[in-house]
DNA sequence: TCCAACTCCAACGATGGCGTTGTAATTGAC
DNA sequence: GTCAATTACAACGCCATCGTTGGAGTTGGA
């Protein structure tokens, strides 16, 4: 068999996602990622350095996707901040590593993040349309942009932040297991309405 | 000196809610535990058993004390939700163990909590008291109340959750680092508002 | 004063995981 | 075809940590 260098990369990169978003940087081990792929554990060290820069390549390269997947154009309104918020609460629905690793990151809280630069540089495109509909009087500008994004994101956010206490919250609601995208994006509107 | 197990229990747990908030379960070490509190190893084991039922009692006893710190009295309006989600992220401003020992225990996904059934009646409470003020004609009715009063809370502990995007989405901001109290008040005024 | 129960600690065995090393197989350049 | 560089893997050394054990000190009751 032809070796595949990318290939090999490919898989393990792959398989650390999904043990990191698992069990986060501390409860993942490098011979289960390997395992996982199927690939000798050495790999991992000549190809990526030890395991907090694993981490740090494999959440950059999530990142980079997700900014792919979910692009932002221009808000024209309160519903379209809503549809913004629905479509990243969709993403992460389909892809809840993300978000893991954020979260897993957050709970380290180092001073500065891995590609620290870049990634500043790609909140502050959305802040900054969202800064554009509240000058062009599209959406309210009583909360700062920047809070407004922020808020937006946690509205999106917090459900797989906290998914025991999303069930907990909805014992109650026998047969109400999806409104959660409905309710999200009505809050998201509120959000940005205007007025006070 | 003559015993003191109250003290030695107390001790350790204090101890053990620090190392466990700032390092997560697996991150943390039984033995820096006891090295903090001043205690030996052995009486973690003999007094808690293993590590995560260390980590379930902790937790169990931080949500006890913010249950009694944080009352939620009867919401006359969006002003008095408002006021709520400030009480909320001032009590974990002042005590970020919590949030974060949440969010770790989110994170392990576990199919079932420790002291679900506790927990959940009083987030029920909660809930409860938001759907008071939906049929009072109080607060907006548009959000299902156990969904509004999760997003309430979603506002005020995303700053916790991911402090590293905070960070970055306030990167522009030079002169101000504490608007997030008002804007998360204004938010969560706005979720609650009456109208559509 | 004696003793049983309890509290505390130092030291230990065992396990598991990180990162490395020694070696075999494969490739491509010449 | 030869050889240096690269890819792959099994096995290893080492260290940290979990959970335990054996024993010493302390208490309160009879």
């Amino acid at each position: 068999m032809a070796w595949n260098t990318d290939e090999t990369r490919r898989r393990l990169k792959e398989a650390a996602v999904a043990e990191f978003a698992a069990r986060g940087l501390d409860g993942t081990t490098m011979e289960r990622i390997a395992r996982r792929a199927g690939i000798n554990k050495e790999r991992l060290y000549t190809y990526f350095g030890d395991k907090s820069q694993l981490f740090a390549t494999v959440l950059a390269d999530e990142l980079n996707k997700v900014a792919a997947a979910v692009p932002l154009d221009d808000l024209d309104g309160p519903e379209a901040v809503a549809a913004y918020a629905a479509a990243v609460y969709d993403y992460h629905s389909e892809h809840p590593e993300l978000t893991r690793l954020l979260l897993w990151e957050g709970l380290h809280d180092l001073p500065e993040v891995p590609d620290e630069e870049s990634r500043t540089d790609y909140y502050r495109t959305k802040v900054a349309a969202f800064a554009r509909a509240q000058r062009a009087g599209l959406i309210g500008d009583e909360i700062p942009a920047a809070d407004l994004a922020f808020l937006v994101l946690a509205l999106a956010g917090w459900w797989y932040a906290v998914p025991q206490m999303a069930r907990m919250m909805h014992a109650d609601d026998r047969a109400a297991p999806d409104t959660a995208r409905a309710a999200l994006m009505r809050a998201a509107a509120k959000l940005s309405a205007k007025q006070a």
